[in-house]
Order: structure tokens, then C-alpha cells, then sequence
DNA sequence: ATAACCTGTCATTTT
DNA sequence: TTAAAATGACAGGTT
């Protein structure tokens, strides 16, 4: 056993360092910790949860993945793990609306991440479920090496709050790094509010194409990366200005400020910058002319949080009608979206690269801004961008919800059918082809793509115990499973991907089986040794009624007993093990078996010295190492329990087992059969106590493995279904999204078609469709959309369609 | 020498 | 009410 154990471990520590050598993480912890009793208890020993004191200990292995209790990082690891499990949190369906906050976090959090750690892509490709504890982590004083990256993100809260106070006051705590990720329901409100601004100003800018957007959306990193890091700004922003500003002054032109509303006149700059933003993120967006004074910095924080706030806030608020589960299917899509982003992201550096140099028509007066959207993070890590993707993207397949409202109105200046269709392919080509791109093996295989993608900057900055940290945290906490989760997330939307994603579910369900393998294997392994022990088990449960005919026979049916007993656990094998071992008389592991005597079957049933078969049974297998110069006698005692001895000593009549296993009645006309004197018959009764006692106590920690590894396997099962569901899940909002596509090229091409009592066409920023309840289609002009959005639905019905 | 583990035993509670 | 079973806690032995 111990060889054995020795080499396999050896063997596995050679094994993981090659794959480290060839770049495969790979984490042992995560496969002995995931139940997979067998190996773990080969190489870590027999299961530490048979141990009594561990049934107490709340932080014993089975949760705690073992760690020590003692371990001086065990509140660490307590902390991260209760982080982890907040975090995992927010993959439930119900979503409150905190949730939201929460995700606001993840992205901030998320940057903080990528800024400081280079080394863990496959973090940014979890729900956030780390990214939040990342940041907690980070704060913490070990972790103040990357300070400045979560500074920038609070900022960008600290912004947001503002953005949200803009309407009543304007910017007050613009650059402050407080801790204001939570918006409150008067900033929604707020952002909500702007959000009809820009519906009702009737501003079309459908100009902005897909890659445009999306463009915008890389570059936002840039903006996180630049305020952290003066020097590279300025640089930056020059070039970047060159790229980014000339798409944007087109845009500018085409606002309508009249149609302000006062509370547009209200918003300061930072509000202005907001909606731009928001125009930039969703296609729909209206452009809105304000006074713009020259704020960069906040500004920019602030449309780097804007398109995260508008992202799901306004959506939910902007339609009125909507169910609560269209906003839960809305916030599933961001979340979808943010992995699908990050995946891309991760692969797609090029694509970026060349889509910031590719600059669309998009319209921001200020170039500034520009600039700092300019920043296109070339040498930003990779994760930066994917976050920046992450509060773009979602708001693109957010916007489809608000297609009827919305998106058609903005076209002042670029031909609606023109514009819409490419918009349209242009997302559908990014979601998938980009998708495409996207691989698992970025996931797991982060250095490779780190390097080629990213600055290496971000690196040095995350101490070891941080990256050491996030990976096992990561990676070992939310485990292979979740993870796969994730990642099969992230890529719903890609066909390609499908195989991936079964591959990679298969994996999740590899991982999930892992466990369940090894327990089957382990189950398969009692089920052995309880085969050749079930009659041997059955013989000493039913040993109650007590018929044991041959001493040797007897001998090995209780040793099988015994390890039928626990045969169902880890800790079975190895007394299958020893069994064996004793069967096949091997030497070594002789000294293994403790003293069951009691349990060994002591001879006839009605010898008058059952003590000398018996011990003459176990002699065989034990004299082999113990001396040989004892007397038979030394041998009996020392082999014998004490109540054996005992009552050899008290020269009782009888056996011990009879003692023990014979029913009451029978024992009571043994015990009359004989005369026996007080000590004899005190001493019969303890050792028939005794005798129960410790079988009762057998069964009780066989009872308590059994319900240990019940629960395990319950929650195995859970987390298997949780994938299955999840994946179904990926599924639904597949075909809602493309269900929405499908609505969306549809209305344009209904929109297109129509025509007024002249003949001509409706312009799109005037007019949008609108569904009735009755299932009948109105077109509406946009004042009128947006008067009915506010309050009350009064139709102006011009032609119906359908 | 020590820690971890296993088993038996006792005291007490539960059945 | 009693016996048996169950269980927590502890001790001793083994690795």
C-alpha cells in the first residue's frame, strides 16, 4: 500500500510538472478534492472523514478541500471561499434587482483583475463568480500591489454615481474613489430617464454600425488603462485621437437639442458623455447635443460605467410592459453576452486591433472622449478589453428587446435599410464568426494567449500569492464544472462553438463524473469486497442469531465483515486491502489489522476454550512476524481482547461471541445453565455489552460514511444537473436571441416597405412600429412612441399591418 | 517524537 | 420501564 501509494503519487507529481513544463495547468487539488475518494485516499491516505473528530469539525475536508484545520490559511481561504460561494450566487435565476449591482462589480472587478493578473484568463471567463472576491482579495493588504487597477474601477463607480445624480445636481463625486457600486433606485431612475431623453429627442443614429460599436467597446478598456497610467495616456491619446475622433465628429452633427427636455438641459457634461455612451453601446441610442465642457477623465470613467449601468437598468425601465422575466432574460443575456465577449476577447486581439484601426462613422463631438475611447488598448492586457467588450456587447443584444422602440427611430442621417441590415449582419457575423474564434483551450490554457495578446505589464504587479489565489480559488472552488458551466456560456450563441461546448459540458460532466466515476469506481470496489463479504456480512448480522461453524471459515467471514462494514467507503478498499493482503498472506501488511478479536469467530460454539482455536486461526497470519519464542499461552493473551482475557482469566465456560451475539433468552438460559458467581456473571454481562457496543459503534460510523457519502453524492448530482439546466438554459436564450434577430430584420424589412398616402416612405426617425395587444402592428410617430412610453398609450394609428 | 488514524470503550441518549 | 441500539467523547494502539 504504501508503495503503491508512494510511486502513484510520484508518479502523478512527474506528471503534472511535465504539463506545467508543456503550459497545461494542472491543479491535483481540484481532482483529489473532487470527490474522487479512491485516488485521493491513494495518495492522501485512507478517507480523513472516518475520523470522528473530522464528523465534528466544520472545516474538515470534505468542505474544505483539504486544508488543514490548523493551517494558518485557512481564514483566507474561508474568506475567499465564502466570497466565491456570493458570487456563485449569481448564476441563480432569481436575480434581484442587486444583482445588478453585483454585475456592475464583476466588470469593475473584472478589470481590476486583468490589470493585475495576467496569468488567469479563465477568470475573466467566470461569472464574475471570482472576480468580485478578486477585488475583496485585493483590498486586502497582502494585495495592495494592484491598488491602482481598483482604484480606476471605483472610480468608474464613483462616476456612475454621479451619472446617476447628474439630473438633480450634476457631478459631485466624480473623481473620488469611494466604494459606490451599489446604484440606487433614484440613479436607475435617473439613468432611465435619460434613457427616454434620448428616445424622445428622435436623434437617429443608426449610423453606428456593428464594428463601430464594438470598436468604441475595445476601446473603453483603453480608458481604465490610460487614467491609470499617465505617461501611456498622453501618448496614446495621440494616437488614438488620429484614429477615433473623425468617426465621431460625423455623429455630432446630427442632434436635435431643441427637443431637449429640461432635464437635458440639466445634465452636465458627464451626463452628455453618458448618453453618448450609451449611444455608442446600443445601437438605438439617440444623440444628444450638450454643452460639452472639457472633462476627460471622469467623463471617461463615466461612459466607461454608463454602458454597464444602461446595460440593464434602462432596459428593464424602458419597457414598461415588460414581464419581470423578460428582465431576468435580459440580464441572462448580458451575462451571456459578457462571457461571449470575453471569450471572443480573449482570441480575438487581432479583430480588435484592426477594428479600432478601422473607425466608423461615429458620432461624439468631443474628442477627448474620442480619445480616450481612442485608447484602444493595443498594449492593454487582454482582459481589459474584455471587460470594456463585456459592457459594450451585452447592451448590443440588449438593444434587440427595443428594436420596435427604439432602434429604427435614431436614423436622421444614414439610410435606414442600409444601416439596419448591416447592423444586423454585422452583430450576427461578430457573435458567430467571432465566436468561432473562440477557444476553450484559451480558457484553460491562459499563458499562451497572454503573452501573444497582452502586455505583460499587468503581471509583474500581481504578487504570486494573488495569481496562486485566483487560480485555485478560481479553479478548484467553483471547480471544473462551473467552469465549464461558464465557458459553455459564454459560447451559446456560437453553432461552431457547439462542439466545443459539448466537449466542453463534456468535460463539465467529466469533471462532474470525475467524482462520480470514482465513487462508482468506489462503490464498485465495496461492492467487490461487500460481494465477497456480503455473505460474510449477512453471516455476522445475522451473527446475531449466532451459527458460525468453522473456526477458519468463521475467521475470514468476520475479517470480511469488518470490511464489509465499511466496504462502501474509501476506507472499505483498504480493508479489502488487508483483507486480501491477510487472504494472500502477504507480510508486510500483517501488522496492519488491529485486534478484532472480539469479532473473530472464537471456535466452536460450545468449546470450552474457544480462545485457543481462534488465536491459533489468527496465529497463523500474525506468528509470522511476532516472536517465536513465545509460549502459545503469551500468544492467546496477546492476541486476545481483553475481555477474552478476562474471561479466560474468570475461566468463563463459554465464548466470548456467544456472550455477545447470543438473543437475550438464550443468553439468559446460558448463563442459568451454568453457575457462575458474581464476578463471572458481571464480567459476562460487560463483555455482552462490550461486545454490542462496539458493534453498534461500527455501524455507526457506517451509517455516518454512508450518509457522507450519500450527500456527496447528492451533491453531485445536484451539480449535474445544475450544468444540465444551465446548459438548457444557454440553449433557450440562444433561440430567444435568435428569435429577436429574426424580429429585428423583419421589422425592417415591414418598416421599409411602408408608405404613406403619398407613396413615400416613412422616415425611420420619425416613425417606429409599435404591436398592439391585439397582436396588430401601428406605425407611430416617435413623439408620440415616447409620450406613450412616459404615460398613457393614445394610438395614432396609421397603417396596420398584419 | 509526533501526528494522524483506527478501534474499542464508556456514558448518555434514543428507540 | 427496560433492553437494545445509537451516538458523542475519549483512550490506546498502530502507522
Amino acid at each position: 500500500m504504501l508503495y503503491l501509494k508512494k510511486y502513484f503519487t510520484e508518479g502523478l507529481i512527474q506528471f503534472t510538472i511535465l504539463l506545467s513544463l508543456i503550459g497545461v495547468r494542472v491543479d491535483v487539488d481540484t481532482y483529489l478534492s473532487n470527490q474522487l475518494p479512491p485516488l485521493r485516499e491513494i495518495i492522501l491516505g485512507p478517507s480523513s472523514a472516518y475520523t470522528q473528530t473530522q464528523f465534528h469539525n466544520l472545516r474538515n475536508t470534505l468542505d474544505g478541500y483539504g486544508i488543514h484545520p490548523k493551517s494558518v490559511d485557512l481564514d483566507h481561504f474561508f474568506t475567499t471561499r465564502r466570497l466565491l460561494n456570493q458570487v456563485r450566487q449569481l448564476d441563480r435565476l432569481s436575480v434581484p434587482s442587486t444583482e445588478l449591482n453585483t454585475w456592475l462589480v464583476h466588470r469593475e472587478t473584472e478589470t481590476v483583475v486583468s490589470t493585475s493578473s495576467q496569468s488567469s484568463p479563465s477568470i475573466t471567463l467566470d461569472n464574475g463568480a471570482g472576480l468580485e472576491d478578486i477585488n475583496n482579495i485585493d483590498s486586502t493588504p497582502a494585495m495592495r500591489g494592484g491598488a491602482a487597477a481598483p482604484e480606476s474601477t471605483y472610480n468608474l463607480n464613483a462616476a456612475d454615481s454621479s451619472l446617476g445624480a447628474v439630473a438633480p445636481e450634476g457631478n459631485q463625486e466624480q473623481g473620488n474613489a469611494n466604494g459606490n457600486d451599489d446604484l440606487t433606485k433614484e440613479d436607475i431612475d435617473l439613468i432611465d430617464i435619460l434613457w427616454r431623453q434620448d428616445i424622445d429627442l428622435g436623434a437617429g443614429r443608426e449610423v453606428f454600425n456593428y464594428s463601430n460599436r464594438q470598436k468604441e467597446s475595445e476601446e473603453k478598456p483603453g480608458l481604465l488603462e490610460s487614467k491609470d497610467r499617465s505617461e501611456e495616456q498622453e501618448s496614446w491619446r495621440n494616437g488614438i485621437n488620429l484614429q477615433g475622433s473623425p468617426p465621431v465628429d460625423g455623429e455630432t452633427g446630427e442632434s436635435i437639442p431643441e427637443q431637449l427636455p429640461a432635464i437635458g438641459s440639466q445634465t452636465s457634461l458627464s451626463l452628455q458623455e453618458c448618453l453618448r455612451l450609451l449611444e455608442a453601446t446600443f445601437p438605438f441610442g439617440e444623440e444628444a447635443e450638450f454643452p460639452a465642457p472639457g472633462v476627460t477623465q471622469e467623463i471617461s470613467v463615466s461612459n466607461e460605467e454608463a454602458p454597464s449601468t444602461s446595460q440593464s437598468l434602462p432596459l428593464g425601465s424602458q419597457l414598461p410592459g415588460a414581464e419581470p422575466q423578460l428582465d431576468l432574460e435580459q440580464q441572462w443575456q448580458d451575462i451571456m453576452a459578457i462571457m461571449e465577449l470575453q471569450a471572443m476577447e480573449v482570441n480575438n486581439t487581432d479583430l480588435q486591433t484592426n477594428f479600432s484601426g478601422a473607425s466608423a462613422p461615429n458620432g461624439t463631438t468631443e474628442s477627448n472622449t474620442v480619445a480616450n475611447f481612442g485608447l484602444a488598448t493595443r498594449s492593454t492586457p487582454i482582459n481589459e478589453d474584455v471587460s470594456l467588450h463585456q459592457a459594450s456587447i451585452p447592451s448590443c443584444s440588449q438593444d434587440f428587446p427595443q428594436i420596435f422602440n427604439t432602434q429604427l427611430e435614431s436614423t436622421s442621417i444614414p439610410p435606414p435599410r442600409a444601416s439596419m441590415p448591416r447592423l444586423s449582419s454585422s452583430n450576427s457575423s461578430n457573435i458567430n464568426s467571432t465566436f468561432g474564434a473562440t477557444n476553450l483551450t484559451g480558457i484553460f490554457l491562459p499563458p499562451p494567449i497572454n503573452g501573444s495578446s497582452s502586455n505583460v505589464t499587468s503581471t509583474p504587479t500581481l504578487p504570486d500569492p494573488f495569481a496562486t489565489l485566483l487560480e485555485e480559488s478560481m479553479l478548484d472552488e467553483i471547480s471544473l464544472l462551473d467552469l465549464a458551466m461558464e465557458e459553455g456560456f459564454s459560447q451559446a450563441q456560437a453553432s461552431q462553438l457547439e462542439d466545443e461546448l459539448d466537449s466542453d459540458s463534456g468535460l463539465s460532466l467529466d469533471s462532474s463524473h470525475s467524482p462520480a466515476s470514482p465513487s462508482s469506481s468506489e462503490t464498485s470496489c465495496s461492492s467487490a469486497a461487500s460481494s465477497s463479504s456480503t455473505s460474510a456480512t449477512f453471516s455476522e448480522e445475522g451473527a446475531v442469531g449466532y451459527s458460525t461453524d468453522s473456526e477458519v471459515a468463521t475467521a475470514e467471514t468476520e475479517e470480511g465483515a469488518v470490511g464489509g462494514y465499511q466496504s462502501e467507503y474509501s476506507k472499505l478498499c483498504r480493508m479489502s486491502y488487508q483483507d486480501l493482503s491477510q487472504f494472500h498472506g502477504l507480510p508486510q501488511l500483517d501488522s496492519i489489522s488491529h485486534n478484532h478479536t472480539y469479532n473473530l469467530p472464537l471456535s466452536s460454539p460450545f468449546s470450552e476454550h474457544p480462545e485457543l482455536p481462534l488465536t491459533a486461526g489468527k496465529k497463523t497470519i500474525r506468528d509470522k512476524h511476532s516472536s517465536k519464542l513465545q509460549p502459545p499461552q503469551d500468544l492467546l493473551d496477546k492476541h486476545s481482547s481483553r475481555d477474552e482475557r478476562r474471561a479466560r482469566t474468570m475461566k468463563i465456560p463459554f465464548s466470548n461471541e456467544k456472550i455477545i451475539n447470543l438473543p437475550v433468552d438464550e443468553f439468559n438460559e446460558l448463563l442459568a445453565k451454568h453457575h457462575l458467581n458474581e464476578a463471572q456473571l458481571a464480567l459476562i454481562r460487560d463483555i455482552r455489552r462490550r461486545g454490542k457496543n462496539k458493534m453498534a459503534a461500527q455501524n455507526c460510523r457506517k451509517r455516518k460514511l454512508d450518509a457522507i457519502i450519500s450527500l456527496e453524492q447528492g451533491v453531485q448530482d445536484l451539480r449535474r444537473d445544475k450544468a444540465r439546466l444551465l446548459k438548457e438554459k444557454m440553449e433557450f436564450i440562444r433561440s430567444i436571441r435568435q428569435m429577436k434577430h429574426k424580429m429585428q430584420s423583419l421589422y425592417q424589412e415591414v418598416f421599409s416597405q411602408l408608405r404613406d398616402e403619398e407613396g413615400r416612405p416613412y422616415p425611420p426617425s420619425q416613425y417606429s412600429l409599435q404591436y398592439s395587444a391585439d397582436g396588430s402592428v401601428l406605425i407611430m410617430p416617435r413623439s408620440v412612441t415616447a409620450a406613450e412610453q412616459n404615460r398613457k398609450p393614445e394610438k395614432k394609428q396609421k397603417d396596420k399591418k398584419k
